[in-house]
Order: structure tokens, then sequence, then C-alpha cells
DNA sequence: CTGAAAGCGCTTACAG
DNA sequence: CTGAAAGCGCTTACAG
């Protein structure tokens, strides 16, 4: 049986102490209708509440008003480094204007996310930030449908006129290559991300264009059909087998391109003397690893910090339009990358 | 001003379509009180809450029952890498359970754990799970006004009968020292974490208890306010001032260690072959660093089930006696300790 | 097995 | 400026 908690202290507690009525409570204690009551009753009120050590009941307040100054949080995994900078973003701002934050894991699962995003309509979130979304995903329709204010965050929908914080791939795929073309390297390598996340799609559309403008082959291209280590390293493995003719490779994040470096390890591959790579996203401790990884910077923390910024307002009425916000990466130069020698 | 959403499905929306009355719609989906209606009764109610698309309102319902089916966590930071897979194994068994998960940041300041803990208790939470203990710390006290469960994680409090989970400190420090000694290693340093965190302080005892035990000295310590990179540092900068008579250096968490790593790398001393050195917890991509760190695996993701699994007994009224779990944690021989030449 | 009523702790139109 | 009432969507003793 599940235990029962003391009664708590409620407004009614602090009515009878100051000796009006629990709605003049209610409204003294509030920001917006204080106002309406006199100084000397909210003082006393206030007094009174501090001396009970009374706390409203959020759950209380969220079932009258329909809304739980909660905001919901989709990830695919807490433990995949590229989230918790995102959540800390968007933690840092929600709470500040007093919102709480829930997130949940989908695994890139739909059954996850979908009892992810029933869990939290039960508890009358009053908004989402998603960043599990694929390319076409229903759970846009769903969040339309259930009128729950969203913002997409790093991943977006091919779909017009979704409000999305993401990172500029154009930007970053082109300072990588032209790192690497500077380097001399002609004959340029893609381990392409899973192509209905937009983040797989774009960087490797971005790469494949561009290579062909500089009448550079474009079809040395990998297929990961995860954003892992293991697939990093599977599909390295794949694409050495039917070709060997390249001497860069540029990764479509970076935990693909860990799985690279691994392969190319156990291959005797020496990077960066035989074999350029590069990542994408700059997790945390890239600078310290063996050897530290030439990447681009997408700023995380302040793309959590974005979203929530777009959805707060959205939520208060404010910035109806459709926001995309492309941030812009910047490429870090490690150790992974050098000259073409041969 | 903020958005009014769109009325949601109700149990009495499903009733009005069965015919019947609420409560009994109520009891039909309720797991616990179904059996009590018959069985034509729930078929229709299921029936009809799924052509209505009904979900049940956890605010509500958590406010007549004056619980919520969520627990809350406190932790210093996200962006820390000891936290992600505690985490994860808390969602994951709480979620199993039907429970919703909040997190919250204190970043190791009282005003904000305070401020947490207030949040929480106005939603109601059912128990908590604190990865911020101090060993002596008023949370503990509070909870228990309060009557709010809770569980320890990682850091434990000085004060005996309170509920934990964490890690057999005394084996974990003394497997690092047999490795050190078994290499040759006489003088031995530690970079002691806070004092106040119950990890910081009985890794450093075992330490000089170990020490002293074999006739070492013990006394080569330097100290780390908090468990960062940059204490590490600088602590080890300190000590290495003060005695460079050192041939090895244990610290107190992984953290530590990079920070050490760092002044090291910074004065030429090279890492293993002028000096060892190990980190302690084990969190994730350590392997690939350069060098690799020998540390000591804890088990976090275990742990966060563990802390998980008996709150939720706590809940259910089961488990009164105050539970510590004292996890096995495993030294990790990687690149940073190798035999003592001179 | 089912219904009707009360109530969880707030907020907010409506009066005055 | 303040009070009294109604109600948010559930759950649960109490009847029958």
């Amino acid at each position: 049986m599940a235990r029962k908690r003391k009664r708590n202290i409620t407004i009614r507690d602090v009515a009878d102490k100051v000796g009006v009525h629990h709605s003049t409570v209610s409204r003294a204690l509030s920001p917006a209708k204080r106002e309406k009551i006199s100084a000397a009753v909210v003082e006393k009120v206030e007094a009174a509440a501090k001396e009970l050590g009374y706390y409203p009941n959020i759950v209380a307040s969220s079932l009258k008003q329909n809304r739980s100054f909660a905001v919901g949080v989709l990830i695919p995994d807490l433990m995949n480094p590229m989230f918790p900078p995102i959540i800390r973003g968007i933690q840092d701002t929600a709470e500040a204007l007093g919102y709480t934050v829930i997130t949940a894991n989908t695994d890139d699962e739909k059954e996850k996310e979908q009892a992810a995003l029933r869990m939290m309509l039960g508890r009358s979130i009053d908004g989402m930030i998603i960043a599990t979304a694929q390319r076409t995903d229903p759970i846009v329709d769903e969040c339309n449908k259930h009128e729950v204010p969203f913002v997409l965050v790093n991943r977006t929908v091919d779909h017009q006129g979704v409000n999305a914080v993401v990172v500029d791939d154009e930007l970053g795929i082109r300072s990588v290559l032209d790192h690497l073309l500077g380097l001399g390297h002609k004959r340029i390598a893609h381990i392409a991300g899973p192509q209905h996340s937009s983040t797989g799609f774009h960087r490797a559309r971005v790469m494949s264009e561009y290579l062909t403008s500089k009448s550079l082959p474009a079809d040395i291209v990998g297929s990961a059909s995860r954003f892992t280590i293991e697939e990093g390293r599977r599909a390295f493995a794949e694409l050495i087998a039917a070709d060997a003719g390249f001497s860069a490779v540029v990764a479509a994040n970076d935990l693909l391109a860990l799985g690279c470096l691994e392969a190319m390890q156990e291959r005797g591959i020496r990077v960066p003397e035989d074999m350029s790579i590069t990542g994408y996203d700059d997790f945390q401790f890239l600078d310290r690893m063996n050897p530290a990884l030439t990447t681009v910077m997408v700023p995380k923390y302040d793309m959590g910090a974005a979203a929530a910024s777009i959805l707060l307002e959205m939520m208060d009425g404010e910035a109806q339009l459709p926001v995309v916000v492309k941030m812009k990466p910047q490429l870090v130069l490690r150790d992974s990358t050098a000259i073409l020698t041969d």
C-alpha cells in the first residue's frame, strides 16, 4: 500500500490565521493579482504563510488552470554526450521563469516516444522540446492536434512552418571540406548518418554538392543506420572493403568518427599520417582523445537555451510565426587531420 | 497571456458515451479496481475510452490522491559525466513502474538545492533520490520533516539510518593501491576530493590507512575543493611545488585525474613513464583518452537503478529498514600506470 | 456490481 | 478591496 503523507499547509490554513477568506490569500500570494489587495493584508498574509511554512500546491494550481508550468523534453538517450548540454540549456532557461522540465528518453523508438508523449499530455505539459524528430515525423501532427506548443531542437522535419533550432550544416560541412581540401585531400569519404534524420541527410547532401562543385568525387559514401560508434565502425569497414582510394573521412557526427577511428586502428591505419578524419558536434573531452579529434563545434547548450526561449514565448502567446534559428557551428582543428602525403 | 488549451476528453465523456456513472469509468480503468466491475462494462468502457482518445489527467489524479507518481532527483550537474548514467538507471527503473522522474541541478549550491526541493514538494513528489548529499546535510532532516521517502546515491551522510546506494571505496582504493604497489611505487600521492563529500572523505581515509598499514608515507596529499578538472590541476600544481618526491598519484575521481594529467603535461612529466596516475568512477570514453586512464569502474547505471528500486519499495511501504547497498567497484587497467623505473 | 456525493487545493468570474 | 461560490478531473468511502 502506498503511504499517506502528512497533510500539507494550505491556503485555508493561512487564511484562518490571518482572518480572511482563502481567495484573498490566493490573490495576495499571486504576483499578478497582488496589486488588487491592500498592502496591509498582503503583508499579513505573507507573514502568516512564512510562519506556517506554506508553499503552494502546484498540482492543484495546475488542475485549475489547465497548465502545469512544466515543459517536456524528448531526447534519444541521456547517455549520448550530445544531449546533457542541450538539456542543461533548456533547464537553466525554463527554470529561471519558474518552469520545471521533464525529460524522457525514446531510444529512437516510436513506441517509447509515444508513451513519453502520452505521459506528458497526461501531466498537462505546457510545451514540448523535441530532439528526436525524424524528417517526416507524425509527432509534429500529434502535438498540433493536442495544441501543445513545441519546438524542435538539433534535428528538424522537412515540412515547413515548424519552430526549430538547428545548426547551419552547410557552413559546418563546408568549413570541414575547405580545411581538408586545403590540406591537399582530393578523395574524401563520407560516413553518412541515418537519412531519416535531418542532420544525417543535410550533412550528406551538402558534402555531395560541395565536392561536386569542386569536380571531386562525391560518391565515396558509407551509410550508418544510427549515430553510434558501432555503426561508424561497421560503415567504415564496409566502405574500405569496397574502395580504399580515399585519404580523408568526414563523419556525420563524433560518435561515427570514433567508430571509424576504432576501425582504422584495428587495420593499422595511422591517423592522421595515413588518413585524416573529422567528426561533428564536438562533445565533451574530444580534445583529450587519442588522437584529439578535429570536429565541428555545435553550440549545444545555446541551442537548448534558444529552444526554451522560443517555447516560452510561444506559451505566452507571442512569437506566433514559425521561427527557425540556425546556429553557427565552428570548425575546431585538432590532431586527426593532416596534410596529404604520398 | 498564457494560451488556453483545448478541453480534454474526461472520464465524464467516456461515462456519457457508455451510459454509466463516471465513477464506474474510473473504476473500470483502474487496474486495481477493475475487478469490482462487470466484465461487460469494463469492455464497453475501454472501447469508448479508446474511441474517444481518452487519456487520464494525471494532475487531477495526483491532487485527489496526494501523490504524483513522480520522483525527484537531485544532482550537482547534468553535464558532469558521472550523472547521466545514474539518471538513466533511475529513469528506466522508475518508468517501468509508471513513475515519471524530474531531475534538477544544484551546482552544489545550497540555495539551488533548496529551490529544487521546494519545487518538488509543491509537485507532491512521491520520493526523492539525492546525489548531492554532503556528509552532514540538512536536506536529510527536511525530507524527514516533510515525510518524503528518499534514498541517497553515490554520496551518503555520516549519520546512520539513512537509505543509500554507494560504492565500496575501501575495495576500490585498495585495489588501486595494490596495483600501484605491485608496480613498485612507494611514494604515492593522493589528490583528495572535497572532504564534505563522503566519497572524497572515505577515499582519502582509506588511502591513508592502507598506506600506513604498509609503512608507506600517507601524507603526500593535495586537496581539491571541488571535483573538477580545474581543481585537480590546481591541487597537483600545489602539491608538486611542495613535494616532488612521489612517483604515482591516486586522484579521488576522474575529473581530478584529468586535471592532474593536464598539469603533468604542462610540466613535461610523461605519463606513465615518469609518473603514474589513476582516476575513479570510469566515466565514458576514458578508454580513448591520451593516455587511456587507469581507473576504478563504479557501476553508475546500476547504482541509479538500485536506488530507484529501493525508493519504489519504500513508497509501497515495504523496505522500512534503512538499507545501505555497497556496490562493488572494479579496477580497470589502462595506460596511465606503469612500473616504477629510476 | 454500480451510483451519487464529497472533496483534494487551488483560481477566478461575479457580486458588492 | 474582499468574500462566497463554483469548478478543474479525478478517487473513494458510503449506500444500496
